[in-house]
DNA sequence: GCTCACATCTTGTCAATGGAAAGTTATGCT
DNA sequence: AGCATAACTTTCCATTGACAAGATGTGAGC
C-alpha cells in the first residue's frame, strides 16, 4: 500500500455504507472508517471536507441509484405499480443510502448535485403516473404521485425501522399487495 | 435555584425535544441539555442511564401521545380518514419525538415501557380499520390498516424531510388529499 | 428531632471523536 | 527536469459520552 490510496473516495463511500447499513447512521465515525480504509484519520477530510460533506456524497449516490433503477423498471415493466415496488426494493437493497437521503440534518441540503440527482429520482417517479392511461390518473398527476410515493416512502420506512413484524425476509410480495389499494383516480 | 433541580427529568425530555426539533437528533448533546437546565453535565446520568436511555424516554412519551390522539380522534369522529389526518398531524407538531420514534437505532429498542406504548398506537391506529362498515375493509383488516398506516408515515415523513416542495404551512388539508387516495378494499 | 438509607446532583477524569493547521510525499503537466 | 497541486500524515484542540467517587438534600421510621 502506497502512500497514494488509489480509491480513497470510494472505498470510503463504500465503508460508510456498510457502517450505516450495521449500526446506523448516528454510529458512523470518520475515524474509523480511515481505519477501515488503512489511512490516516485526516484522509477523509481531503476528499469530503467534513462528515457532513462524506454523507452528502454518499445521499447524492443514493438519488442517482434510485433515479437508475425506476427509470429501468419503467422501460422494462411500463408498469405504475412495479415503480413503487421498485422503490421498496431500492429502499432494502441500498439502506444505508436510502436512510441517508431523507435526513437533510446528517448533510449540506443546498449541494447543487445532490438537488440535481434528487430531482431525477422525483422525475422518474412522477413519470410512472403521466404514464397511467387517459383518466385513470385522476385530476392531479401531482397529487395522485405524491399518493404513491407516501404509499412506497412508507412502507419502506416503516419496513426498515422494524415496526412491522411478521414480515417475510424480502418485501417485494408484500409491497406489492399494500400498493394495490391505492386510486390512482382522485 | 437549590441543590436539586425539582423536576429535571421533565426539563431534560422538554430540552431534548426543542433541541431536536431544531436541528436534528444528530445534533443532540447531553451536555448541552445540561447546561440548559442549569444543573451539571452528568447530572442527565442519574435519570437516564445513558444518552439512549433518554431517546427511549423521548420514544416512549411519543408513543403515548401518538395513542391518546388517535383514541381521541376516533372517539369525536369516528372518521378512518381523520384518523390518518391526525397522525400526520402529530408528526408534525411533535417533530422531535416523532422522528426519534421511528428511529431504534438511537434509543433501547427492546425497552419494555417503550413497546408498551408502542403497541397501544398500533392498537388505536388498526381500530380504525375494524370501525369501517362491513365489507369496506376488505378481506384482511391487517393488510388495509398497513397500507393506510403506510399511507400516513410516508406522507408525514417526506413532509418532515423536506422532500415535498411548495406546501402550504399546515399540512392537514394536503395529508386529507392524499389519504382520500386509498382504496379500503383490497 | 435524630438518624440513617437513599435519591439527587457535582467534580474529576478518560478515551474517542470531528475538525483545523502545518508538514510530507506522490502525480501530472509543461 | 521542474513545479504546481493533489493526496495523505502528524500534531493538536475543543467537545462529547461515560464512569467513578464524593457532596448534598429528602424522607421514613423511631
Amino acid at each position: 500500500m502506497s502512500y497514494h490510496h488509489g480509491d480513497l473516495r470510494r472505498a470510503l463511500l463504500a465503508a460508510a455504507a456498510e457502517s450505516i447499513a450495521e449500526e446506523g447512521p448516528a454510529a458512523l465515525s470518520l475515524r474509523d472508517l480511515a481505519r477501515r480504509a488503512g489511512v490516516s484519520h485526516a484522509a477523509p477530510a481531503h476528499h469530503f471536507g467534513d462528515k457532513r460533506g462524506l454523507l452528502t456524497a454518499l445521499a447524492a449516490e443514493g438519488f442517482e441509484l434510485l433515479a437508475a433503477a425506476l427509470r429501468e423498471t419503467r422501460a422494462a415493466t411500463g408498469s405504475f405499480l412495479e415503480l413503487g415496488v421498485t422503490y421498496v426494493r431500492f429502499a432494502t437493497t441500498h439502506r444505508a443510502h436510502f436512510e441517508v437521503m431523507w435526513r437533510p440534518d446528517l448533510y449540506h441540503a443546498e449541494d447543487p448535485a445532490l438537488l440535481a440527482a434528487r430531482d431525477r429520482s422525483s422525475a422518474a417517479l412522477y413519470s410512472g403516473v403521466a404514464d397511467l392511461p387517459d383518466g385513470q390518473a385522476g385530476a392531479d398527476v401531482r397529487e395522485t404521485g405524491l399518493a404513491a410515493w407516501s404509499l412506497a416512502h412508507g412502507f419502506a420506512t416503516l419496513w426498515l425501522s422494524g415496526a412491522l413484524p411478521d414480515m417475510p425476509e424480502l418485501p417485494d410480495e408484500a409491497a406489492r399487495a399494500v400498493l394495490r389499494h391505492l386510486t390512482p383516480a382522485g
